[in-house]
DNA sequence: CAGTTTTTTGCGAGATTTTGCAATTTTTTT
DNA sequence: AAAAAAATTGCAAAATCTCGCAAAAAACTG
């Protein structure tokens, strides 16, 4: 990879993000902590982004501070996107729904995995878009305001013509006897499909959404092949979901 | 093989791949990277890519951060954008194409119009999800990593199935006599189906791309209704365009 | 066509850049 | 104050670039 192009890569990524760190991007690009420390130092020098400690901040954003839970979550979800990714193997399928969980993901797919993803957010595919070797398709439709994915009776039947190896979801509840539930009508209807349509299920959430419970169902346990959360599988949160039968990673 | 070929074959596998590698050139073309370090020595100079340590980008890969305010000839593209909002009325169903000026147009559309869009750009959807009280729906298909948008056989047979009463495209090159043309086959395909679709097209563009012509040809002067630029429309540099019968707006 | 000029190409020597590593210092956290 | 994390510094190996040069190829000329 040449070190312009990662540069340029490393600019985006902080633009999207609003902040990186070094250690994300020295994994992300499989090259030192010193190289990327380089990098940031050469773009901070041209001003594009303010490097602080241990990582940088977009430019236009450094007015806002962050607020310690956001940086909390976001340490969850880079241990969660971490696990996910490791399930990916060259040429598979991948149904991908959107939310943040799901874009870390998108973010950190290995770079030189070749896999096809299918999705129906627009961030998550913007984000798959940066991905050199991995084809995206969007599964198109009437787009909702507030999830930013495509929704309605057309998504639904696109739903019905593939057979993804795995599905990558997120959710708002997940309960081990109420099994996973969400908010939103419309965005449930295609949580739906998605599940009926894939061979294999993985829900991704972090921990703080265990044992919670949303207006509506999107479907029971059983459904679901493996949970991920952001602590270890044999942590005593997990053990109700131990014993209602999903693997937990 | 001669230099020229030569130059010509690596320019169009910079802006296929976004990037080229001085090692991959020289043993595709079997010649010292010496030559192919001269030969992206003399497209950088006439500034057709971005030299880079080791190989070398595409200009379009550099820059493309949305909240940045480098968009290039931005002022002017607003006033494209301000013409063009002008023709939107309540209930109408609006196709819209991607790029920067677009871009534009998807922003400043009234607060209070309501109208249906559909679009197969991702960047120019999430603009438009900002809109309160319009929809959207997002034609899908397998995503272009270059432009962005949804291309292949699926977004050109759904394009058949509608009706636009209004098409906003932009383009790379338009000319009086050559007609409207790009540079992308994928882009050009979906540029003709939206342009079949449509009741009535609008072509934006910047002056700057008057009487330039692409290598792909997508429309003759006939089939575009409107033509907005920067400029007023009594101005001396669109007089061949009125004579060819297009209104000027 | 022979001779001349210009352009292109490959090569070698030395300079520069990039990168990872290790030792040390600074900063932050506990 | 001790421990941990991040930054700095110096360094060496590898990759890449610059520059000059000469042979080869192409273009031009009378």
């Amino acid at each position: 990879m040449l070190k312009e192009e990662r540069k340029t890569l490393i600019l985006r990524e902080v633009n999207i993000h609003n902040k990186v760190l070094l250690t994300d991007l020295s994994q992300k690009f499989d090259v030192s902590e010193d190289t990327i420390r380089r990098d940031l130092q050469d773009l901070a020098n041209s001003s594009k982004i303010i490097k602080v400690r241990g990582g940088a901040l977009s430019k236009s954003y450094s007015a806002f501070s962050y607020h310690e839970q956001d940086i909390y979550a976001y340490k969850e979800k880079i241990v969660i996107a971490h696990k996910a990714v490791s399930l990916l193997q060259d040429g598979m399928l991948v149904l991908i729904s959107g939310g943040s969980t799901n874009l870390e993901i998108a973010r950190l797919v290995p770079l030189d995995l070749k896999v096809t993803f299918l999705t129906v957010s627009l961030s998550t595919a913007m984000q798959l878009l940066e991905h050199p070797s991995s084809e995206t398709v969007f599964i198109g439709g009437q787009l909702s305001k507030s999830a930013k994915i495509s929704v309605g009776g057309e998504v639904i039947g696109k739903l019905t013509e593939v057979r993804p190896d795995i599905c990558f979801m997120g959710t708002n509840g997940i309960d081990a006897s109420a099994g996973m539930t969400d908010s939103d009508w419309e965005v449930v209807t295609v949580k739906k499909a998605m599940i009926q349509a894939s061979t294999k299920v993985v829900l991704c959430t972090i921990s703080e959404k265990l044992n919670t419970v949303q207006k509506i169902k999107v479907c029971d346990m059983d459904r679901i092949d493996l949970l991920i959360t952001e602590l270890p599988p044999d942590s005593e949160a997990l053990l109700p979901y131990h014993h209602s039968g999903v693997k937990i990673m």
